[in-house]
DNA sequence: TTGTAAGCGTTATCAC
DNA sequence: GTGATAACGCTTACAA
């Protein structure tokens, strides 16, 4: 019951120990036909390299972290789908840590997991990409991190993110082409950078087409459902209630439709929604819904893409370009 | 930029490196004073040991893995939640592994994960838990694992889970005692063995109330809101259309409660709706339905609890006593 | 192109 | 109660 050590494989392939690890790491100067000889026993002896001791001896762990403080599963899950598909393509592993922003704790808790497991790099989803004290401390540690749609200095690291204000903007711009003119909004959590880009958006369409902004068709949310209901009570409450609503999430255009079902409002005909399609959730529930797509898989693979990268080139600590998935309209399935 | 090692701290408290390491491992046979001169140390110089050293040296990694073969957010998120705060509260990491249970690399995937990471346990989620292969690896390796709601040997191994039949045997006679006769019912993925538990408890239910079954009643489903939809459209064409539908999982309650909204039927009213709540969706979205709620985030916490205990006693390979969490019936919120 | 030797930071073993 | 010292399985120098 004893572990097949590198030893073992060295034996098998009558090389030396360092030759099988130079196989192991792909390094240069190996010829050819050893290499083989190598690979062969390593398949024979299925043979798995010890994480532990290569950690420990050498400079790299191959794993990365993945922080987040979100409670939306859809989110998490694709994301960790997305960050998990490139580490498995680099072999390496992605440990999930789950934190909370406003804890006094939260620069512990992270340099913590990054003394215990020697992680090789950091990526960090909103809204952690904007938590000061996190950012700072994985400066301070040089360590590399990404970090996914941030909303301050977009410049100051690599980062994966859409392009928010434009999304919302094309949005609105399409309800008002329908021939809307009072579009109620439904802000996102305050926490979240994308809430403020989305509201941006939202009133940069309207000006164009000459509309005048109204606060009171603006209301507060926190991407859940039960914000959405709320929201959407109060919009359609108002003297003058609009005629198409759109909401920051799709939970909470799911519960905005939920409101003008209970309300008995037909949707479409007497109120057309839209919303951001974060999960996937309304738009299969509710058909008659428009919304834009946010691809959240993509965003995580290419925040990993982009860490993965320092491993060629340790000595750098930042990269020069930034990744962006650009949102997508979807096509208007209702009004 | 050098690592705080065991070293810095065993000099900082002025004993031996192996005083340290008692210390932090809550041996015995430490005295108090110097317990605390160590402790103190540790918080000072903000020392946290390497993992990746504790595992190569020790027999422990202090890591446990969370295999899973489902592509619902909301389960693995729960579940990742539940297991991850027994994990946490153990001082473990726990490492998420996604799988394809009808692949051949099945147990090589598995198998090299434990090499590599030298996991301390696993637990494994429906369908994983009753993939025979795996199962059959993880034996052969004599390494620590947990099933969450197993449908095979349920008494082989340990394991955490509710009892399926007794909930829908449950929610199908709440649906009776409401005058229903003609109860339909959306089943499970064919993948999962708490689909034909469900479909045990049902006809159970009606069996005792001397309702004959009717096959026509019963829908195939795969767990998603687009089979729920489905599901409900086969079941409203029949000629004699169900009064009541029970889906085995709320996207399908959602999915149903779509369909009738899109037919125009009245929930509740015309049609009673229940379902399983795996996930808070349906629930949330649409008040006017009955569910069973299944505590996912338990589930997880009692599965790792019950693998974590192998720590304590390495010499065991199996536990003899199984958990189980029960089903509890929501509060009828609408008929 | 290949091999030798010295760690990496902990725990296990066995003394004191 | 406490402390030397040898592993653990690999990578990093440095030779050959």
């Amino acid at each position: 019951m004893t572990r097949t050590t590198i030893k073992d494989v060295s034996d098998a392939a009558g090389v030396s120990i360092k030759t099988v690890s130079r196989v192991l790491n792909k390094e240069k100067y190996v010829s050819e036909d050893t290499r083989l000889r190598v690979e062969a026993a390593v398949a024979r002896l299925n043979y798995h390299p010890s994480l532990a001791a290569r950690t420990l001896a050498g400079r790299r762990s191959f794993q990365i972290g993945l922080i987040h403080d979100n409670p939306n599963p859809y989110y998490i899950y694709n994301m960790q789908a997305g960050v998990g598909a490139r580490c498995r393509e680099a072999g390496f592993r992605m440990i999930v840590q789950p934190c909370d922003i406003n804890s006094p704790a939260l620069i512990d808790d992270i340099g913590s997991l990054i003394d215990q497991a020697q992680l090789d790099g950091i990526i960090l989803t909103p809204p952690v990409a904007d938590a000061a004290p996190a950012l700072e401390e994985l400066e301070r540690r040089r360590i590399p991190f990404v970090r996914v749609q941030p909303g301050t200095d977009l410049t100051a690291t690599s980062s994966s993110f859409i392009d928010n204000v434009q999304a919302a903007d094309d949005m609105t711009a399409h309800l008002i082409a329908l021939g809307h003119r009072r579009i109620g909004l439904v802000m996102g959590h305050a926490n979240y950078v994308a809430s403020g880009q989305r509201l941006t958006g939202y009133r940069q369409a309207l000006q164009r087409a000459g509309i005048g902004f109204d606060p009171a068709l603006v209301q507060a949310g926190q991407f859940d459902l039960q914000s959405g209901s709320a929201a959407a009570e109060a919009l359609l409450a108002l003297e003058r209630p609009p005629t198409a609503i759109f909401a920051s999430s799709d939970e909470m255009a799911a519960g905005v439709l939920a409101t003008a079902h209970r309300r008995g409002i037909a949707v479409p005909g007497q109120l057309s929604v839209a919303g951001f399609d974060d999960t996937d959730l309304a738009q299969v529930v509710w058909p008659p819904l428009t919304t834009i797509r946010q691809p959240i898989h993509a965003l995580g693979y290419a925040a990993a893409d982009l860490l993965l990268a320092f491993d060629e080139r340790v000595e750098r600590r930042r990269l020069d370009h930034e990744l962006i998935v650009r949102a997508s309209t979807a096509p208007p399935g209702g009004a």
